[in-house]
RNA sequence: GGCUAUGUAGCUCAGCUGGUUAGAGCACGGCACUCAUAAUGCCGGGGUCGCAGGUUCAAGUCCCGCCAUAGCCA
């Protein structure tokens, strides 16, 4: 590699845990993604973190209404998160929760400096209180009628109706949007964030990054405008962390400990990696670089407070904030109700997630605009370049290598000038990747690919292979077409990883920067397969309908969503044949309390249980002693088949089993039931 | 309301510091080809560059106003 080997981190804005991935999220992770997949092809040693964003308010909430513990919903949704970028190809090397150790000290670091520093100040504030739910409301917990417009039913912080922006203490008639109640005001103490002492440090980081123009113009205004304190505590009860010396009083607000979980995931991951020093990218000399790629929302948190914060604990500063704007579909407003509010799941439900990944980095830039999911273009931009130009030039190719050749590729090159005008456009193909014009990238691809199809036409191997003694010529380029494609491929590998893992199954060879210009001159290649099928419309109606149905789901329901599981138990073990309810009702299902549970001598997996049936008592023999201690089991109900032959096993007669699910050692779940089940009580 | 962006062919977008008859891809029409996932190649039609003013020898490109869209206002 000529260019230096760089250090890099890499982060994209944590998804907050209250709600499922969708096509917006997966704009920036492709983003991201791809922008790390390059610099690590390159050959930089390049990190890329991400965590779940699991504190506030409306966590808090979610989970009551769920019945849930935060902790329990938050690890459910981290599960969903996790499967949804694994299954989008997002590559990460570390995907932590800001509900996480390394965090909690870390928050509390930070924040100890900040005040030893003299950043932090405490100030008493009136805030509106829910006096039934007993908790402090945010603004957007709160609603009422319009002050200025008398607009009803508008939230706390401003009127959708009329744009005026207000304190929630001036809505008329105002009401708890949890209880109902009418919230009445009470003054709490709050820890304010100094940021006004860190105007200089950050007009003097805003000029040494190459920020985008966009935000250096939002910063100037801000700047402008003149910066003001940020409350960083909440009251309890509050899901977060505590504030250090405040008796459990006072939680830090989510957007103090959020981006800290940057460093916490990558915190995680350096406890686990050999490579990676934590000091060496945090401390304030550091020379790795930092960037965060995230929304235009959020630009104020990180251009603004997380820099400062960072600078006032005496750490380094982001090398650059990476914002972009956000999915439209099909040109307006993602929207429920018009099946357009796509969740990652929906998508990958019926499409490849290549399909996105090549759409969205056909279209982006470096800057802050929205972008556009036109599901008609969509369709007809991934297929007529991925499958009709791309694809396109193995595929008429590589018949020919196959069927004459012997699937050995030539020795020589038919248009070795061609073949270098395509491996020059490295340069300035590299160079749209590392400015993040995608766009412009994807677009010089394709107009290599369009140059290497005219390429084939015009040398037309189809007609070389009927004449005497071209052979050669034929064999030649066909052996071009099929290294054009290579290079293209591996220009296009950041973008479609799994297609460039199949291209390398096919050409056995590996495609990296380096090997651009290596000519595989003799080289055995693999049967060619179809890499990748065309979009068909009816898929992407399908993605419109599920997404309606979801909400229509979500709206029946009303309280709980439905939230699938998703996992792949019904593909391990499909369900059985169907029987009739003669056949079920012929199994007698009872419950049976634990009367007694007892280790076996010398057997390894099994557990002797006396099982009470309300009077009558049954000895099973259960191979539960991998997942259950015998104490834990006694006194405790369960469900038996009260009707099985007994076996003689050899450690004596088992009169029954008992029942549970899961594939065995730590790995079993056996059957409760509800409480108020009695022994002995038939289930049907 | 204030501010920041955006508004270029049916669709999605390029057009750098103002400079010859405004470009690309897709879609559309014609022709050619048949190796290829009905893919590919060649040719072609199509735009008063949101609207209205101004600066300039010259403006899609700079300035002002208006309209529309998106976002921010901690």
């Amino acid at each position: 590699m000529a260019t230096e080997s760089r250090k890099m981190l890499v982060t994209c804005a944590l998804p907050y845990a209250n709600g499922s991935i969708h096509l917006g999220h997966m704009l920036e992770h492709i983003q991201a993604d791809i922008w790390v997949r390059f610099q690590k092809l390159r050959g930089h040693h390049c990190t890329f973190v991400c965590a779940d964003d699991t504190h506030g308010t409306p966590i808090m909430l979610t989970a009551q209404k769920l019945g849930m513990t935060p902790e329990a919903m938050i690890a459910k949704v981290a599960e969903e998160h996790k499967a949804d970028f694994a299954d989008f190809l997002i590559d990460f090397d570390n995907y932590h929760s800001t509900h996480s150790d390394e965090n909690r000290e870390l928050a509390s670091e930070i924040y100890t400096r900040l005040k030893d520093n003299g950043y932090i100040q405490t100030r008493t504030i009136e805030q509106l209180y829910d006096p039934e739910k007993g908790m402090f409301l945010p603004d957007r917990f709160v609603k009422g009628t319009c002050p200025k417009c008398k607009t009803e039913d508008q939230y706390g912080d401003n009127c959708e109706s009329c744009g005026s922006t207000y304190s929630p203490a001036e809505l008329i008639e105002p009401k708890s949007v949890i209880t109902g109640a009418t919230p009445v005001l009470k003054e709490s103490e709050h820890y304010f964030f100094d940021l006004p002492q860190f105007k200089g440090v950050l007009e003097e980081w805003t000029r040494s990054g190459a920020l985008q123009s966009e935000m250096a113009n939002k910063l100037a205004e801000w700047f402008e405008q003149g910066l003001q304190q940020w409350d960083i505590s909440r009251d309890k009860p509050y899901f977060g962390f505590e504030i250090p010396g405040t008796n459990g009083e006072k939680f830090f607000y989510v957007w103090l400990d959020a981006p800290i979980g940057y460093m916490g995931s990558f915190k995680n991951l350096c406890d686990r990696r050999d490579d990676l020093n934590f000091d060496e990218y945090w401390q304030a000399d550091s020379n790795a670089e930092l960037y965060h790629f995230i929304g235009k929302d959020i630009i104020y948190f990180h251009s603004l407070f997380w820099p400062a914060m960072l600078h006032g604990a005496n750490l380094r500063k982001p090398t650059n904030v990476f914002a972009h704007g956000y999915v439209t579909v099909n040109g307006e407003k993602m929207s429920k109700s018009r099946g357009t509010f796509i969740k990652a799941r929906t998508y990958l439900d019926n499409l490849h997630p290549e399909y996105l990944r090549y759409y969205y980095a056909a279209k982006l830039n470096d800057r802050i605009d929205d972008l556009d999911l036109n599901l008609e273009d969509f369709a007809q931009r991934v297929n007529s370049d991925m499958v009709g130009k791309l694809v396109n030039i193995a595929s008429r190719t590589a018949g020919f290598i196959a069927k004459r050749f012997d699937g050995k590729l030539a020795e020589g090159i038919d248009q070795p000038e061609l073949l270098a005008e395509f491996q020059a456009a490295k340069e300035s193909i590299a160079a749209q990747y590392e400015g993040r014009e995608f766009g412009k990238a994807i677009r010089e691809i394709m107009a290599l690919a369009d140059k290497a199809n005219a390429y084939i036409a015009d040398a037309a191997p189809w007609q070389l292979a009927k004449q005497e003694g071209m052979e050669q010529k034929t064999h030649e380029v066909c052996s071009m077409g099929i290294h054009l494609f290579k290079v293209l491929m591996t220009y296009l590998k950041p973008v479609l990883p799994q297609m460039a893992a199949d291209v390398e199954a096919f050409l056995n060879t590996e495609l990296t920067w380096d090997s651009l210009d290596t000519v595989l001159t003799g080289h055995g290649i693999n049967k060619f397969k179809a890499l990748i099928q065309r979009i068909e419309p009816a898929k992407i109606d399908a993605i419109i309908e599920q997404t309606k149905a979801e909400l229509a789901a979500d709206q029946a329901v009303s309280a709980p969503a439905l939230e699938l599981e998703h996992n792949d138990e019904l593909e391990k073990e499909p369900v059985a044949e169907t029987i009739s309810f003669d056949e079920f009702a012929k199994v007698d299902l009872r419950v049976a309390r634990i009367a007694k549970a007892e280790h076996v001598k010398g057997a390894n997996k099994l557990l002797q249980l006396t099982l009470d049936l309300g009077g009558e008592t049954r000895n099973v023999f259960a191979g539960i002693k991998s997942a259950y201690q015998p104490e834990d089991l006694e006194g405790r109900l369960t469900v038996m088949v009260a009707n099985l032959a007994p076996r003689k096993m050899k450690f004596g007669l088992s009169e029954g089993m008992v029942l549970a699910a899961g594939p065995g050692g730590e790995e079993i779940h056996i059957l409760s039931p509800d409480s108020g089940a009695k022994p002995g009580q038939r289930i049907m």
